[in-house]
DNA sequence: AAAATTCTTTGATATAGGTCAAAGGATCCA
DNA sequence: TGGATCCTTTGACCTATATCAAAGAATTTT
């Protein structure tokens, strides 16, 4: 994900150990380690299923499917039949007006699920971009709903990952109800060095996938007003930025901006 | 819901028919049609249920809550349990900042589920305040689980019903982040409309039952903002304002500000 | 490797909506 | 019933961010 980049990998690294598990045939002790900071294990692997088990679950998860940077994974009006577990790669999901504007409703990365929207109505209502080439594991969504009614752990993860988008969008409502320039954009970046760090990367070096436009779409901001905040950071010394190469210096000034209070 | 308020309710109302279900002992096919508005059947009677199936599912929703105007549901912080369905009354749900900022995450009427967001951590993120005196059906979410296990119809209802619920937050962030302030309310108020609409209320007529400082909120924007925009859409013939009565004239002209390009 | 394209930065200026303030209506409560 | 409180409206002014513009980097294409 962050290749190309001079960040300290410690890993094992996340859903690449899950290619191992179909096509080495590992045993459950070792996926389980393996797969330990993976994400994916909360569609794949909830904790507390036996090998008969895990074995009906590869058999979900048994098709892949590549996408190119800038392609579709699906795309608004797309008949729904899949949620999609992302292996490698990042994508965006959006949403777009009859007028030609669009909202940025999230930056996903390995190990996280896109298409719930599409269960409502039997079709997408946005589109999943790869911003970078990017390999998913598609799980018919009818297959998931089987084996949940199978596997109540199964049935209880389904259940969490949807819960964890809607509080998720949830803190983006804030973000735009709320929040100035520099909170929304510090709420950012947090989130996503977070999210890299679970996944073993770096707590405090990344590189953004996406562009200027597209991370001010996402926080409600045009892209200048986001090169400006970066800026104002650079200037202040919190962070070091080079076009999509930030380096985060003073983390805990970051956290005080964007969570005045507390910190 | 707009009790005291001069509009033609040419009403089935909604989840008072489904009272009857429990208290009456009615037959399926006068259930559906009783509650054939009602959003509330999309969890508690999913079309394709036998008398058998029906009858365990009243018993899942077997327990009621009533909350006095002011009153939390459930407030952020506690533990999950269940979820709810409600059966009158209105509901705004909110989270809020350290620092004491709160952003309004939506509003529910009627019929509709609120509680989702307890799922993912065992503990809600957020608040459920009544603006009305309310009567809730509590469902026990592990009974939820447990007979959507046994039947599909419902399991998939579920999944609807947090599917809409991120459909819906997608929508509330193209708001937030693309839209001026006569969009929002324009939208805001379509949505409120259509929603009473759906239920035997008014296509024209509302009283709202949250006040400038609650949309705003949820708009993102400042009552200030809010109170002005309504007066500007009155000036224009749009619509008539007194204080929380709304009466629409100009639904088009509505439609036309909310969406420019197609209307 | 040069040309074309796309992305980012920065400056100058404009504006939608925020802030502060005050008055008039509703609504609540004793 | 009357006073207190809360809500809404409106005006005057201000500011954070948008808009417009242009130059410099980076990336892609030929």
């Amino acid at each position: 994900m962050l290749e190309g980049t001079p960040i300290n990998i410690n890993v094992k690294t996340v859903c690449l150990e899950h290619e191992d598990v179909s096509e080495q045939n590992m045993n459950i002790q070792t996926i389980k380690v393996a797969c330990s900071n993976c994400n994916l294990r909360e569609l794949c692997m909830p904790i507390g299923l036996d090998t008969d088990e895990m074995q009906k679950l590869d058999a979900v998860v048994a098709k892949r499917r590549r996408v190119k940077q800038g392609e579709n994974l699906f795309s608004s009006g797309d008949h729904f039949t899949s949620l999609y577990a992302i292996r490698t790669g990042f994508f965006k999901t959006c949403v777009s007006t009859e007028d030609g504007r669009e909202q940025v409703t999230g930056f996903q990365m390995a190990g996280e699920i896109i298409g719930l929207d599409g269960i409502v109505s039997d079709f997408h209502s946005c589109n999943a971009v790869a911003l970078e080439d990017a390999d998913v594991c598609v799980m018919p969504f009818a297959s998931v709903e089987e084996l949940s009614r199978e596997f109540p752990v199964l049935q209880r993860h389904v259940h969490k990952i949807m819960s964890r988008e809607i509080v998720r969008e949830n803190g983006v409502m804030m973000l735009l109800g709320n929040m100035r320039a520099e909170e929304r954009l510090a709420a950012f970046l947090l989130n996503l060095v977070q999210r890299l760090h679970a996944r073993g990367f770096s707590q405090s070096e990344l590189v953004l996938r996406m562009s200027r436009e597209e991370i001010g779409s996402y926080l409600g901001m045009k892209l200048e007003t986001v090169s400006r905040t970066f800026s104002k950071f650079s200037d202040e010394g919190i962070m070091e930025v080079k076009q999509r190469y930030v380096r985060i210096l003073e983390p805990d000034a970051l956290k005080r901006i964007f969570n005045p209070q507390t910190c």
